[in-house]
DNA sequence: AACTATTTATAAGA
DNA sequence: TTCTTATAAATAGTT
């Protein structure tokens, strides 16, 4: 919706993406807020920018209802499951370890992603950093590692399609020769009747093949999820 | 956008709305996930129609983490509204809301520490090596700012010493000279009685002071928390 | 589910 | 950032 068509891909100039950011967040927010109105829906929305600000918008204003009813929503079955699990415990108790627990863990995770790191004095900075410092690079080497699966799957399937390719170049060759033969007794039956067979265009990897690769593997690895859009992006991109 | 203006109002027509429902939804879909590619937001978005029906859009299909950064965002606030929540006493269900959150915080942190990665799809694990990626310089910008500060304090600290050391050292050659003095005028009263006064030796900076120092810093700064990270590394290693 | 007349959103330019 | 404008997209009403 503009003065260019738009291609689905991150847009890499700064000031550029950032306008649009700005312009398509409005948007979006409008249209959160409209289908919420019209259609009677009940609607979050949640949106970090790149450089981590938050923009929310929740009908009636209630973000942390429809939060939780979407945790209900997704936490159903585990729910039946934990309930007469724990019934015989002492839930008072239990309650209080489990909110500890959380907010622990909540602070960790904080420290972990590199915020709220005025707490920790330099000693336990170093520490971090030596934690996280290792983590990247286990993260690194598994994203590699799924890069060559990636890539050689890829080569596989290429290296089929050549073959096809070849078997179906060589099965058009014949039937051109075939052709030709046929032609050529015809002539000779009745002189001057031409027939001029077409090439066909081979066949080749085509640009949707990565996609298609990719969305295969999230369905694998990823049972639980509505696979929502397909995979546009290339995969090598940092 | 279409035949007719619209009206910002639930639309009474039951059938209309629920066609209106069902291309706004897909709309919506679209944009949020436009958005998150293009300018490269995180993107939480989630649907509930007026029948109860759940639909959701995620960037990069990691919902949980989403919330989870927006819980963290908007701490403060959530702290009352859970108050709140628990003491009306509905234990069950905050019971295994807490246990489904502890599970998750923990499943995240493994994956923040580079462990249980197998599990990750390729998108998942470049979002997540990004999300530490910026972790670990925050978290070396704030190291960085932690040492020049011990650093400049040293320094301060060494001036001011040096400065007493020179007052010091002052008065001490007035001592000596006033003591030459005393001792010339004794030995002008009665000759050969030699009394030699014993030069101080000076105040230095200790090696023991840089530790101490260090020591006093991190009680100041960590009264709240239990030493979470060990330390394996010594102070100033990268 | 398709179609199409219109309205909206927005990309690019100022 | 904000405004303008040409154009792409979304979609309301219709078939």
């Amino acid at each position: 919706m503009g003065r260019g068509r738009v291609q689905l891909k991150r847009i890499e100039n700064k000031i550029n993406r950032q306008v649009t950011f700005s312009k398509r967040r409005a948007g979006l927010l409008k249209k959160a807020h409209e289908i919420s109105v019209l259609c009677d829906a009940q609607v979050a929305l949640i949106v970090f920018s790149n450089k981590g600000k938050l923009f929310e918008y929740a009908t009636d204003s209630c973000m942390e209802q429809i939060l939780e009813r979407y945790e209900r929503y997704s936490y159903a079955e585990r729910q039946l499951v934990e309930t007469d699990f724990d019934s015989q415990g002492n839930w008072p108790f239990e309650h209080s370890r489990l909110k500890a627990k959380v907010e622990l863990l909540q602070r960790n995770q904080r420290h972990y992603l590199g915020e709220d790191l005025d707490s920790l004095t330099l000693k336990e900075i170093q520490s971090l950093e030596q934690q996280i410092d290792t983590a990247l690079k286990q993260i690194r080497l598994r994203k590699n590692q799924l890069m060559h699966e990636s890539i050689s799957e890829l080569q596989k399937k290429e290296k089929a399609m050549q073959e096809q390719n070849n078997l179906l170049s060589k099965k058009i060759k014949e039937n051109e020769k075939a052709a030709a033969q046929q032609v050529n007794n015809w002539e000779q039956q009745n002189h001057g009747l031409d027939l001029l067979p077409q090439p066909l265009p081979c066949l080749n990897m085509g640009g949707t093949q990565q996609g298609e690769f990719l969305q295969v593997r999230r369905n694998q690895l990823d049972l639980t999820l509505e696979p929502l859009y397909s995979c546009h992006l290339g995969c090598f991109a940092t």
